[in-house]
Formats: C-alpha cells, structure tokens, sequence
DNA sequence: TGTGGTACTGTCACTACCGACAGTATTTAC
DNA sequence: GTAAATACTGTCGGTAGTGACAGTACCACA
C-alpha cells in the first residue's frame, strides 16, 4: 500500500470513527508518521482552571507522571502557546527559551527530542485542545519535515479531535432533539417565545413545548438555567 | 517556480504577514488554488447575536450584498456547521438539503458552484472563523481534488486567519461588579428573583436592579440572553 | 464640595414565562 | 402492527421578569 493510499485509508477512519475506535487509530497515526511519540489532550478551561478531559499519548508514563505531578504544563511555554495561539507551535522556536530548555533537558533523559510541534485544536465552549508529535528526526532535516508533512498532521489531528469529542464531555450529555436546541439557541439569543415562533415559522405554544421538554432533559427549572448548561456543555451553537 | 515552492513561498510570508498585508496574500491563496471564488471571515458571537468583525472575499457583490441582507447566514446550513463544528464542511454534503438547495440555486446563478468547502478555523475567546472555497470542479473530480488539497488548504487558511487576527478587535470588556456577577451566578443556577433576594438577604427589588445593570453592562434584553454571555465569556464562577 | 460609582429600596403596569390539563399527525423501531 | 419518539397546537391561571418612574446611603477621587 502506498504512503498516500495509507493516509487516505486512516483519513477516512478517521472521519468514521467514534469513541474507542480512535484509540487504534491513535496507533495507526503514529506509525503513519513514524515518529517518536505523540499526544492527543483535551482540556478544560471551565471554573478558571485547566482540567484534562481526555488524553491519549505514547510519551514514557514516568515522563508523563513527572510533568502532571508538578504541574509543567503551567510552566511550558510550549504548552501555553499551543493553548493561547492559532497556529502550530514549533519545538525548535522555544530552542532557546529558558523554561523550555529545563523541560527539553528532562524530556531529553527519557528519550524524547527537540524536534516536535504542537498543533492547537478548534474546540467549542470552554475547552481547548491540542495534538503534539515528537518527531526526532536531525536538527538540520527538521524544516523540511515539517513543511512537507505540517499539512497531514493537522487534518489527522482535526479529524482525531472530532472523533475523540465524545470521550471529553465535561458534563453528561443531555439529547435534545434538533428542534429542542434550536429553540434554546434563539432564547440564548435573547428572543421571546412569540419571536422565536415568528422565526421558525410555528405556533407559540410549540416553542414552548420545546422549550419545556429542553428543561426537562437537561434537569432545570428556568430558561436561564437551561440555557447556562447549554452554554456550558457546548450545545449551543452561538 | 514549481508549485510545491509557490505554496511554501505562500505559507512562509503568511507567517511574517501582519494586518493590511494580508489582503494581497488573500489574492494569492486565490491565484494559488484557482478557484472560482473563496471568502475568510471572523464572526464575533457577543452579545448573543453573531456579528461580523472581518471579512475578506471574492465572492460577487450582489450575491453577498443579498446573503447579508437577508441573514441568509442563520439559514445556511454550511455557515451553521462551519460555525459549531470542528471539521472541514464539504458543501456536497448538503447537496439534499432543503435549505441549503435553494441558498445552491441563488449562488448559481451568480456563477457559485456546488463543489467547495467551509473549513472552520480556531478561535479564542467568543468567536468564530471559516474559510471557505468555491472550486467549481465537475461533482466526479470533486472528491479527489478535496482530498488532495485540503491538507493545502487548511494550513494557508490557518496562517491566515492567524495575520488576520489583528483585524478582529472584539468585545468591549462588560466588567459586572461583585453584586452583579452573583445575582447573575444565582439566574444561572435557576433561582428566581424572590429565592435570590433570600440567598442574599436583599430585597426582591434590589435582585432586580443588580439584574437590570447586569443586562444592560452585557448589552442584553433578557435573563436568558445575560446568562449565555456571562457562561460563555467564563464571568460566572461555576 | 461635588461628581460618579456602588449598594440598596419602592410601586405600577405590562409582558413573558411556566405548569397542567388537553389534543393530532407523522415517523422510526421492534 | 403497535409502541415510542418526534413535531406540532390549544386554553387557563398563576408566577416571574421587565421597564419606567421614583428614591436614600455610602465611598472614592478630584
């Protein structure tokens, strides 16, 4: 199978796939690229606080243990850039960067090299996320690496992120149907009942049956309760 | 100059290119890929309704004079997708959908094709971005040419969206003060003004006034409306 | 000494919400 | 084929929210 067949191949897995099946297919990026290790993490930024969610990753356990023992991700300017940026953040730019040598020395003792990027992840609400690979290739072979291959990784990332989503639910899901939501969208947007009937182009009374039935499945009372979880658990399309 | 060394050239002044500068790149994304058309834009979602911060395009004025006019973006179903998904929207996709085919046949007869792709980008705070591209490739070619070029694609859209930024100032700070923001905590989680005024030990009355500043600092008519933004802009300690 | 911001309270009139009683039509799943 | 889920509508009566008209008291800053 050629490299391109295989890439298309784990794309569309990828684009299928759900749950724990991207556990395997975590596997299969990896030994697409053949890199050293890498990282998928899913965070929350709810409460002012960064809580993982979800994380999958193929970095040395102790290494791992030793960076959430003491709360290096609040220290890694890596991290924080990939956090706080848009575009990829290349290891090699943090070359020399104080924090990040400490960091690079550690990560060094377990095996894991300079040549890497973290790629930040689009995510809805109060999360973040990102997808980091740690490619260990020759200092002087890493530009061009990473220009050829840059492209790949953040679509497989993309579509790793968008299957992975439903294992980092900060909050149980609630289903509303289509309908239901669509009405707790426009009350977010601060429409009353009658508007929200005008816009959808049915009675009044229906909107309130939907609206009835949201609040009876995300377990509130008000509106504004309803709408505050559905803010927060990202059901909201804004 | 190969291809190969017109993109990297591309993706590479992105990187350095800040504000104005970036609408000549828009040009050469265009001239790049030559598609028939494409658009960038960032959306802010405050104040629950969504507003357009920037806007870069090649789409026919009319057509998005009369998209604008109508609000034909809280209709279209790519536009909605783009804006609460995380994947690239292949507008074939949508080929069956009611409201999608009816926004298919203006946009025909302006010369928009069916073969294109919404890619939503990565925002943070409370907005969003998409890019997107009208190929106008046969629907047979279609799906090679997406899966060739997407990865392309969605790292020069990052990059700039990423120069692009600068463009998108958004939302005046609404600083609640203490009284405001609990009150607001309080609708959040479902009580009513009279539960709230015992909570706090203040007059029913004086709930409501903390609520009226509340709604009158986020730039909102109702509760709902407040407590969306407030969760959404993280000003509510969970 | 004033000016502006915060914290608080009162009343009136109107509108919006919400629960509880209904009901019908259509689609999906066993 | 029927049960369950979805999409939809009607009416009554009570409670909650909303705007507009007020007002007092305290504190910080110029």
């Amino acid at each position: 199978m050629s490299r391109r067949q295989a890439y298309f191949d784990l794309l569309g897995d990828l684009e299928q796939a759900t749950g724990k099946e991207t556990e395997s297919l975590f596997g299969r990026i990896q030994e697409f690229f053949g890199v050293r290790h890498q990282s998928y993490m899913n965070i929350s930024l709810a409460a002012g606080r960064q809580k993982a969610l979800d994380m999958l990753h193929t970095f040395p356990e102790d290494l791992v243990q030793h960076y959430t023992d003491n709360d290096l991700h609040l220290v890694d300017p890596i991290a924080q850039a990939a956090l706080t940026g848009i575009t990829p953040v290349d290891w090699q730019a943090y070359i020399n960067n104080k924090n990040a040598q400490k960091l690079f020395a550690t990560a060094s003792s377990f095996g894991v090299s300079t040549t890497g990027m973290t790629i930040p992840l689009l995510c809805r609400g109060n999360q973040a996320a990102h997808f980091a690979i740690d490619v260990g290739v020759a200092v002087s072979e890493w530009p061009q690496y990473r220009r050829e291959h840059i492209g790949e990784i953040q679509i497989l990332a993309t579509y790793l992120h968008a299957a992975r989503q439903e294992m980092a639910q900060d909050l149980p899901e609630a289903d509303l149907t289509a309908r239901e939501a669509e009405v707790l969208k426009w009350t977010a947007a601060g429409k009353s009942y009658w508007e929200i009937s005008m816009i959808l182009g049915i009675s009044e009374r229906t909107v309130r049956f939907f609206m009835t039935n949201a609040r009876k499945k995300l377990g509130v009372v008000t509106n504004s309760q309803a709408v505050a979880q559905a803010v927060l658990r990202g059901m909201i399309p804004l």
